[in-house]
DNA sequence: TTGAAAGCGTTACCAA
DNA sequence: TTGGTAACGCTTTCAA
């Protein structure tokens, strides 16, 4: 029989080295304010060790009337490993700034919902990836003591920092790219998958603005990510010199499509991804891509940090995702 | 210049409402071990709408003396598509339990201070993937009130329930299948990336275990994710008639590399992957794969459940991660 | 150098 | 049907 022994507090430490709650408050926070002598510092910790105390976060940031943990909901969208990357150094880059990153997962959650679900943790930060929030979540945050919104996404929300990803940019550059090696009825793939439109979309919208005016053509291609789908628009593509298949996932996708059907990349047909995957190079020809960078982990840890410090200032702007073409022999 | 509001409490709503904070509580938990009139309810819910009031969950938890969070450490190592979809399950199904599932970001803590610092939040669970904790680490957990502990991993830790990732399991199916398919000379990937031994190195086991007393050889051959060492091993292989490649992803660079120097797959040599990624169909030859089938995100929830409604009881043990080879042109 | 006590936001018991 | 009050675990001011 396991006995469930009861979870020792502050008082069970103070008890069993004989002195007050505040003295074991004092010794375990390392307060300065105040000296304690070395025995009873010993005595406190060798309390604390021997009945495995562990502080209680929640009671300690009540009582503080803040908490350090800066909240994270899970994106819904599916991730690809530089996102992975990306999150790893930015909580590391938080946690050396005494922060607690908190990943929340809100699936089923919607719009003002998921922000009072939020809310309801008292986080000092929250950091929203793509278009989960409106202005109306973000107050209720605020209100609820958040110092600091921060949106990770295609558009800036009123009242929230913002780190607007330029998915155009990803468009433009590809479509830029296209042109510049001859080709003029240029295909855009957008993945049929829900949840990627926030990123198809504008990437779209991009390339059909690089290339306003030049003449050249730019159509949308819908492609749902099935050997099956690709297949299909392989069969019957329109009229298209040059694609850009919206990451790389999806122009290896299509290029084996495209190959099976008999088509010559990039002789007949010019293909880019995006996210300059490893896996692009092992293709053949090698997949030509656009190199996406996501902002610096630390750099976004030291926003974060910065906002929490000063709330009330002008919610900061920032352009992230460098966009830049590696050309390799697909297009 | 922005005002910062206090944020409100339940005495702001009482306030607001003219009533007690008891009430309150009452209307906006639907407790029904009390009636309130239609009237009342009707005013301290728009009282409540009005303030923009949301609970705190700290307050609320500590008040109860058990909290509603789930706790999962985020995984070190990179991980693929199919842990993102058994997390989203794993989650949904949870929430519809009515728990709070919360990821942690631990990146640079180490073992026991792991587990200490997942207390302080006091979570009423713990998933622990991989082997991020210890049976110390279990029993601070315990102590600070997690009612259930489970691991996710090669191996069980003493006093958390366990689900046991068999990734021998894959390995033994690999290795029978090139056995099968009449390979003598077996080489097994072992990645050189750090964080990934826990799954490559039962995986070489259990390719070893598979083929014991056959006569048949089976090597443990070092990569690292890159195109030249793919390529330095390519050059010079052991002999070896069939590769099992670690992962698809490995399986890839590999075969890639292998062609490049003229060998033909599968005839001069078989190579299989694991995971049954959708990329590997797409390779000349289709890639033969493991794969790998994740414990049912619903089923881990309803053992979660069931442990923190049983805590006390004896650790349940179970015996995931289904392996079943998919043959496709590779082998 | 240490202790007593107040209070953070909630909820549950008991009394009105 | 409603309100007062105590308590959850912690920190911090004030007093000794």
């Amino acid at each position: 029989m396991v006995q469930i022994p009861n979870t020792p507090t502050s008082a069970d430490v103070a008890r069993l080295a004989g002195v007050s709650r505040a003295t074991v408050s004092y010794v375990l926070n390392n307060t300065d304010a105040v000296r304690i002598s070395e025995p009873t510092r010993r005595r406190v910790h060798e309390a604390a060790r021997e009945l495995g105390y562990v502080p209680h976060a929640a009671a300690r940031s009540l009582r503080a009337g803040r908490s350090r943990m800066v909240l994270m909901p899970a994106p819904a969208l599916p991730v690809g490993p530089l996102y992975g990357a990306f999150l790893d150094e930015f909580q590391g880059a938080l946690g050396r700034l005494d922060y607690t990153v908190v990943q929340y997962g809100s699936v089923g959650l919607q719009g003002d919902e998921a922000a009072r679900a939020w809310a309801e943790l008292r986080p000092v930060a929250v950091l929203v990836p793509g278009t989960g929030i409106g202005p109306r979540g973000v107050a209720v945050l605020k209100r609820s003591g958040a110092r600091a919104v921060v949106t990770l996404g295609p558009e800036r929300v009123e009242g929230a920092h913002a780190l607007l990803m330029d998915h155009e940019a990803v468009g433009r550059c590809a479509a830029a790219h296209l042109y510049e090696r001859g080709r003029r009825r240029i295909g855009v793939v957008v993945p049929e998958e829900p949840g990627l439109g926030v990123c198809s979309r504008p990437r779209l919208a991009g390339a059909r603005r690089a290339l306003r005016g030049t003449g050249a053509s730019v159509v949308g291609v819908p492609l749902a990510y099935t050997e099956r789908a690709a297949a299909e628009l392989a069969a019957d593509l329109p009229e298209l010199d040059g694609v850009f298949a919206y990451n790389d996932e999806y122009a290896m996708l299509l290029m084996r499509a495209l190959q099976d059907a008999g088509r010559r990349i990039p002789e007949d047909l010019a293909v880019i991804g995006a996210d300059d995957l490893m896996l692009g190079r092992l293709l053949r020809p090698r997949l030509s891509s656009v190199r996406i960078e996501l902002p610096s982990g630390r750099e976004l840890a030291a926003l974060v940090d910065r906002a929490v410090r000063d709330a009330g200032g002008e919610p900061e702007v920032h352009r992230v995702l460098g966009a830049s073409v590696v050309r390799r022999e697909s297009t």
